[in-house]
DNA sequence: CCCCTGACTTCTGACAACCCAAGTCAGGGT
DNA sequence: ACCCTGACTTGGGTTGTCAGAAGTCAGGGG
């Protein structure tokens, strides 16, 4: 069976369509490209997801985060400094009158454009699961129905995994890259 | 400070408002509840994901999983059980003529529910990087338009992370469940 | 029977993630 | 100066992940 672009039938399910040079997937395999791999070198990690997800949920001091989390502190610690050094939380300075300075962990646009990733994993969470009685719901604050990821174009369109394709993103480049290796 | 909702202002970033018992969030700590940790528990580690990619990019045969993806054998074969065992993907008999019985592996139905959360990673780790020539594109196959993962509610509304909410998905049972601990 | 080949298993070792416990550091107040 | 408290650091231990290497298993063909 030679790797031709699988065609989607009753018994054979969608994938994307490669496109371009990328059609030859095997002429394009090289270390240190992948996005799917930079954005997991950062949040490929329970205790990452766990604090970003309660940071979603409105924490922002470490005691919140650590009880909330479950993490241990130092734990906690060392990844917060990890989420603020990638960019994805700031860390502010704020004092109540009578007590010491201490720090909150906010989003900062870096970390909030990771909603739709952490709305998609908890959708297909609740897939994994019998039990839909436990745990929350993330909701339209105004008319209440449920939060789902999906895929769109950035021209607006909706697009469903067999409506997808991949390409590399520059060729000429790559084609360069290829021949410097 | 206490923890009341935060108000989205210009320095303030938008978070998740938390409503109905989940408002007081410290009240429902439990292990086991969160989907998001029952999603990492199965595509948590970077093989899987580095699979489920490549398994979207249309590969099919253990060989070219194990070329494309850079895992060992080992290591794809153990993981490859995994995500068949969890329902991911399904491993299907296929024979060449004058060929063993090999088998290929295909999405099922969750797998390719992953879809967003693939497309919304890799969004995610492009806004990471400086580099913006290396790697793929994930593009709209009729139009060209690069993909992103966005966020709607089940009634058809975009909804972005300032419109979003958290609550529990069932107060009465969880109240039981509380009771019962 | 033997042979080939593809997939899997086993083993070793390195590394990362995370828990727990103890201790240290640093910002304030008195 | 001391004290309190919150956050962080350090050390020891466990577990999981993964690479690399070697070996085994299993499906076919001759």
């Amino acid at each position: 069976m030679s790797d031709a672009q699988p065609e989607p039938t009753l018994d054979r399910p969608a994938v994307l369509e490669r496109k371009g040079a990328f059609a030859d997937r095997d002429a394009w395999i090289a270390s240190g490209w992948c996005r799917l791999e930079s954005a997991l070198e950062v949040v490929g990690t329970r205790s990452a997801m766990v604090l970003v997800r309660e940071v979603f949920y409105g924490a922002t001091r470490f005691d919140e985060l650590v009880r909330r989390t479950g993490l241990s502190e130092a734990v906690a610690s060392g990844r917060l400094k990890d989420l603020v050094g990638h960019g994805l939380l700031e860390r502010r300075p704020y004092r109540e009158p009578g007590a010491r300075t201490r720090d909150e962990y906010v989003l900062t646009d870096l970390g909030s454009r990771l909603f739709p990733v952490v709305v998609g994993l908890m959708a297909w969470g609740e897939d994994l699961r019998d039990d839909h009685h436990s745990g929350v719901q993330l909701v339209h604050r105004d008319c209440g129905a449920a939060l789902e990821a999906t895929v769109r174009c950035t021209a607006g369109h909706d697009v469903p995994l067999d409506e997808g394709a991949v390409r590399l993103k520059d060729e000429d480049w790559a084609r360069g890259a290829v021949r410097r290796a």
